[in-house]
DNA sequence: CTGGAAAGCGCC
DNA sequence: AAAGGGCGCTTTCCAG
């Protein structure tokens, strides 16, 4: 049992409850509208660190055992865990929650111990926690102005845009509802209805359908302006300023580490792993994304870190070899795939080939296939076919890979995290489709997880070993992004690079790309 | 008034 | 018969 010392005007109790595998954690506010129980690592930390404290010891964290034992719940909170496993139901008394919290932890911890998962949790998720723990504590300086620029002018945009629609369309309506879009387009103005639209459900008006009629009709053109402008609006443009944080006027997101199958991080309250940045308009977003004065941002990530683990695994020899020599690997498939002489692919062929790349780590249809690149399905398949006899480790490579999953009913990373698979066996063939896609990319996808966390723990250790500055501030799944005074650009430049390129032997090398700048959109590479 | 489903779309 | 893996947020719409 440990106390804190109150904050000024609010008492404030921190009991660590040294059950020998457990230590429940959980703090009180005297507060009664805050009864707050705290029962993972994480929180602990930052509570604690907000406190000018140190957390130590903490070596069991229920959320982290229930996550690695089956990552594909939908909550690992402990009142769901308790329900899952105890089949009881927390009443949300705090000496209750403690209790469950110390039971959940020992039996828990046994599991993972059994499912060998212990490396894992030692080795990645637990070290993991005080790393996103100070990424979220650091947050990300925004710039207000830029965006309240944006806002009002955005806001006459859509205005113009929507009033053109009306008129265009002869009906007032309201854009944001696909129903009465759906009924103007294709009832009132007859444009041809999509192939395909749900059986008795309400036509879809999304995006690949408006991209088709905006050929001919100016409406859907209008609207598909109107709808990236309302997007970035709504999502970014306001959403943001109103959750700066009004202590440090920053941006603190909060990453959920038991939250994907994948064994991905996901960010929520903002989500800031989905900033734009394909289009004009969303990069000038990224721009809002700025250093303090006298620091730089700093960005590095992963280039094709999952077909590089495609190419580890699979062992495929053109695919290893390409990456061990710096090969444009999507100028590769081109010449593999079209049969054209590497001297004559063009911007064409490239980005066909990019779309093969990248179909056959999701488990690409030919009817996906033709419809992503507008041909036939008969041709899409050739491409396909041309594919797996150029790279016929990769096919190797995804055969061993459903054998295995129908043989396990699981799928597992490099590192060993574990992802269960039931539908593999199903009869049903489209839930077995959807299993049968899962298999194959998840141990690419969790292994391109477990690489980063890996690199985000050593670079925070080294941060801290060498007391510089310099602090992570967000992990966009292949991309890192650091806050770095001016003084130390270079070798913290260096050491991140450093630290993920080398994070762990694979057949082949990880290529990781560097950029700094003012904002998160100016992050000139190689500079 | 609230909660949740559905549609849509931003990112890797 | 469906048809590309993984997320989170906004808006609309409808049921309770």
């Amino acid at each position: 049992m440990m106390a804190i010392s109150p904050q000024p005007g609010e008492a404030l109790a921190v009991k660590f409850d040294f059950n020998p595998v457990a230590q429940a954690l959980y703090a009180v506010l005297k507060d009664p509208a805050i009864p707050k129980a705290i029962h993972d690592a994480k929180a602990a930390m930052r509570l604690l660190m907000s406190l000018g404290t140190e957390l130590t010891g903490v070596s069991d964290d229920p959320q982290l055992y229930s996550y690695l034992l089956n990552p594909t719940y939908s909550s690992h909170r402990l009142a769901d865990v308790a329900l899952r496993r105890f089949n009881h139901k927390l009443s949300g008394d705090i000496a209750e929650a403690a209790d469950v919290t110390g039971r959940l932890a020992a039996d828990l911890r046994h599991e993972v111990e059994q499912a060998g998962l212990m490396k894992v949790y030692q080795e990645l998720d637990l070290p993991l926690v005080p790393v996103l723990a100070r990424m979220e504590e650091a947050g990300v300086k925004i710039d207000g102005k830029v965006l309240a620029a944006m806002s009002s002018r955005l806001e006459r945009e859509c205005d113009v845009k929507s009033k053109e629609i009306h008129q265009l369309a002869g009906f007032e309506f309201n854009i944001n509802s696909p129903k009465q879009l759906g009924d103007v387009l294709f009832n009132k103005l007859n444009l041809p209805k999509p192939v395909k639209y749900g059986k008795g459900k309400t036509i879809s008006t999304a995006v690949d359908v408006l991209e088709e009629l905006a050929l001919t009709h100016e409406v859907p053109k209008l609207v598909l302006e109107y709808r990236q402008v309302s997007k970035l609006k709504s999502t970014y443009v306001d959403a943001l300023p109103a959750l700066l944080d009004s202590g440090t006027g920053r941006l603190h997101t909060t990453f959920n580490q038991a939250g994907t199958a994948t064994g991905r991080l996901s960010s929520t309250n903002p989500n800031l792993q989905n900033i734009p940045i394909r289009t004009e308009l969303g990069r000038e977003i990224r721009a809002a994304f700025i250093a303090e004065e006298g620091n730089v941002l700093l960005a590095a990530d992963y280039s094709q870190i999952e077909l590089r683990l495609l190419a580890h695994f699979s062992e495929d020899e053109l695919l290893v070899e390409a990456f061990r020599r710096g090969d444009d690997i999507h100028a590769l498939t081109a010449a593999q795939v079209f049969g054209v002489p590497p001297m004559m692919i063009d911007a064409e062929h490239r980005r066909r080939a990019k779309a093969v790349n990248f179909g056959i780590v999701y488990g690409l249809s030919p009817f996906g296939l033709a419809q992503q690149l507008g041909i036939e399905q008969r041709e899409a398949k050739k491409f396909i076919e041309a594919y797996f006899e150029k790279y016929k480790g990769v096919r190797k490579f995804i055969d061993s890979t459903l054998e295995q999953a129908r043989r396990d009913q699981s799928v597992k990373t490099l590192f060993g995290r574990v992802r269960p698979i039931p539908d593999i066996l199903s009869k049903n063939p489209n839930m077995r489709g959807f299993a049968e896609r899962t298999a194959v990319n998840t141990p690419l996808q969790g292994t391109a997880a477990d690489l980063i966390k890996l690199a985000m723990i050593r670079i925070d250790a080294e941060l801290q070993k060498q007391k510089l500055r310099s602090k992570m501030t967000l992990q966009v799944h292949d991309e890192l992004v650091f806050e770095v005074p001016e003084t130390e650009i270079e070798p913290v430049r260096e050491m991140v690079l450093e630290k993920m390129q080398n994070v762990h032997p694979l057949s082949v090398p990880l290529l990781v790309e560097a950029g700094v700048g003012k904002n998160w959109r100016d992050m000139s590479f190689d500079e």
